[in-house]
DNA sequence: CTAACGGTTGGATGATTGGCCAACTATCCA
DNA sequence: TGGATAGTTGGCCAATCATCCAACCGTTAG
């Protein structure tokens, strides 16, 4: 099976990163993938009401900044976070951002 | 004059943060504020070729995120960083997105 | 071989964004 | 009082985004 494409470490923008986190959902899967190691896209959707699709768009954000990794096992696709890389590029980042995502309630976060 | 509105320490959140970061013109702008402590919108936008309405969106997404803090004097704004309510509700953020922001070329950030 | 499973893709839609311009507000100076 | 200065606001536009649905594709189980 075609393996979905990921950024290799050198093509890794902060920007781009900060985009991907910037969004509940995917801060939440962030935060899951960080304890749990690593997922099944299904377990991953497991606690959600959203659309399947609609989370493989997500799937996609992450690993396409450079978030994710992706592995294809047979009819499952195994997603963790590249710990290593980004520790490496952004020293600190993710753990600050995975400590204050922890502390901070997931609420609704837009002000009206 | 009537202050702009920016939120108390208490309604920051995380993801609005991440959000008022992940774009390039502000993540350069928070980077600048960061060294030069406190500067008005005009030497802000010096360096730049953007509008300044523009450069106004963008200082109103930080200020509402709570990234920054807008005090009026006279006919000028000094904006600067909210540095210590953000490392206390987020404890290492700043400096390693200012870390790896400035190690981090502001190059062309999409990947195509 | 065929059906079910796990996940992606394409299309449609409504909301949001970043950008510019022109007009406006508020302050200061002469 | 009448500029000039500093910055915001509203209108508009093109581009992007998150979401859902339906259709699809590769893999495994019966």
């Amino acid at each position: 099976m075609k393996a979905p494409w990921q950024p290799p470490m050198v093509e890794i923008r902060l920007v781009d990163v900060l985009e991907a986190l910037a969004d509940p959902i995917r801060l939440t899967m962030v935060a899951r993938l960080s304890s749990a190691g690593s997922e099944k896209c299904t377990d991953i959707n497991a606690d959600t009401h959203v659309h399947k699709s609609t989370m493989s768009h997500h799937y996609r954000v992450l690993r396409e900044a450079g978030v994710t990794w992706t592995v294809v096992q047979g009819r499952e696709r195994w997603i963790s976070l590249r710990r290593a890389d980004l520790d490496a590029l952004f020293p600190g980042l993710l753990d600050s951002i995975l400590g204050a995502a922890t502390l901070q309630v997931q609420a609704p976060t837009r002000r009206d």
